[in-house]
DNA sequence: GTCGCTGCAAAGTCTTTGCAGAGAG
DNA sequence: CTCTCTGCAAAGACTTTGCAGCGAC
């Protein structure tokens, strides 16, 4: 029972990215593609922080028939990020990694060995990094936070 | 008064870079040229965070009797970043810079209408982040923090 | 002298752009 | 129908690499 709810679930969060991609497309006079559904639909359905290329790829795989190209899914994710749908993460590595956005905030512990991303929150950190613009006069619009490390599997993989 | 203990502290900080500079050197066979030691002190004159071509442009600056390339340049933090003498930061933006490592560890408070990077330090939130990853299972090597915001000054410009 | 270093230019990545035909509204 | 999108390929930005001569040790 709990993998019906789940899947419930899922799917209104799905169709409220959905409604909010194609209400912006709308207010700017912007069209409704198969190309922009499928790449929001993948960005969804992908639990890993995408490269441009990855999702590239993984769209390629899915909908051959589509034959995307590359440069779509760049128009795509820039649109994405200006309209603050998806964020873009830019971690040492060359090129940036994209994941949707208007998901809780979070931040990010990246494995330095198998470059694996994961996530997590901390209330106190969250409330000293507002305190921190505060005293230096900054007006804080956004925050994001990194820890850098060796994840538990690549520890035992020796 | 001041300023002469100002002045003798920032040259013996830089004795200490450049022998660690030269030390690493020797240890791996490496040759100490004018151009890599040129590359240190700016990075170590200047105050804020080089990219590589900023970096590039100083140099042709205050020397242009060496003429160096950006290829040296390139090659040059290439070096000192695997020997963890400087870091690099890479927040959203294309590119990276640079800034000298072996200071005090600091994090870093970017302003987004003007690109400026501040640095600041806090104790609470550096062991809170010890602390989740341990929680989370990793060995943590490093991690990073910003704060995006609006500084002071570009409050004021309107 | 030897062997690493440098500047130059060419080659690589990753990302953006111009264009003509395709397709959404 | 109109006006935006798309794929393609060419162009750009940034970074790396190969090479022949130069220079540190």
């Amino acid at each position: 029972m709990g993998s019906l709810t789940n899947f419930t679930e899922r799917t209104v969060e799905y169709a409220k990215f959905l409604n909010d991609f194609k209400q912006l497309l709308k207010d700017n006079s912007l069209k409704f593609t198969i190309q922009r559904e499928v790449i929001l639909e993948m960005l969804y359905n992908s639990d890993e922080h995408l490269t441009p290329e990855g999702l590239h790829h993984l769209i390629q795989e899915k909908h051959p028939d589509l034959n995307t190209g590359i440069a779509t899914v760049y128009r795509t994710l820039s649109l994405l990020e200006d309209s603050e749908m998806v964020t873009s993460l830019s971690f040492g590595a060359q090129g940036k990694k994209y994941e949707l956005g208007a998901k809780d905030h979070h931040d990010h512990i990246i494995c330095t060995k198998c470059g694996s991303i994961s996530e997590f929150v901390d209330e106190e950190i969250e409330s000293r990094q507002k305190k921190i613009a505060e005293e230096l006069g900054f007006i804080m619009q956004e925050h994001s936070m990194q820890i850098y490390g060796i994840c538990k599997a690549c520890q035992t993989k020796k």
